[in-house]
DNA sequence: GACTAATTTTTATATTTTGCCAAACAGGAA
DNA sequence: TTCCTGTTTGGCAAAATATAAAAATTAGTC
């Protein structure tokens, strides 16, 4: 074991957070500046701000200064499989949800 | 994209914490009664409890009554392999910080 | 039934996080 | 330099979270 478990915690506690994980999944399609960022959260700049650079700091995501602009971009590759997995757990839950309330209601007929 | 951000980041918020992480880590090696997982995570045990209910809730854990014990267990697969990914993740990132400050201890010489 | 052990829920308090505004800062153009 | 645009930082109120003590619940035993 090599990485603390405050190290990794961090990682979930920085996608913990719905405007952090819109702003992830967006950055799986590659870097963003902050300019395009906010209307994909809805909140003030200064907030986004502040999650970008949380996101950073856990180590999830990293920045690249081009002249007044600074473009963020995914720097943890595990990110992304990861979400795909849980889309396909999600998915296989509602399916099995959805299953069993139609059987459910052909009893009650 | 069939799972919403809310219920994705609530997976991560779950995980967000270093002693329901702790406890995550514990399952991956298999089921544990609450009582084996007081002792892992040094808390009261009403605060595991409710530790291991948000978990629970976000679907990473699932219980199992038998007798006055309740065993819980992983159940979510993606997680392991997450946090596989990011352990590698961390050991190469210490790395090369270690290498980084070796060589510029050498340039200081 | 009463009694004990394991766990959860309730309640209360302390701490942390979030989000907005305003101010500060950085780079480019006039 | 001054102005403008894009981004970060500081401060504060509101909301969310963590913790433990006490009360309630559940299953097993006598």
């Amino acid at each position: 074991m090599t990485a603390n478990i405050e190290t990794k915690s961090k990682v979930f506690k920085a996608l913990g957070h719905p405007s952090r994980l819109a702003i992830v999944e967006a950055l799986c399609d590659g870097e963003l500046c902050v300019c395009d960022i906010v209307p994909i959260v809805g909140r003030d700049i200064s907030t986004v701000s502040k999650h970008l650079s949380l996101l950073k700091d856990a180590g999830v995501l990293k920045d690249n200064k081009r002249g007044t602009n600074v473009y963020y971009s995914l720097h943890m590759d595990c990110v992304p499989g990861f979400l795909n997995c849980l889309e396909n757990f999600f998915a296989k839950k509602f399916e099995e949800q959805a299953k069993a309330y139609a059987s459910s209601s052909i009893k009650k007929l």
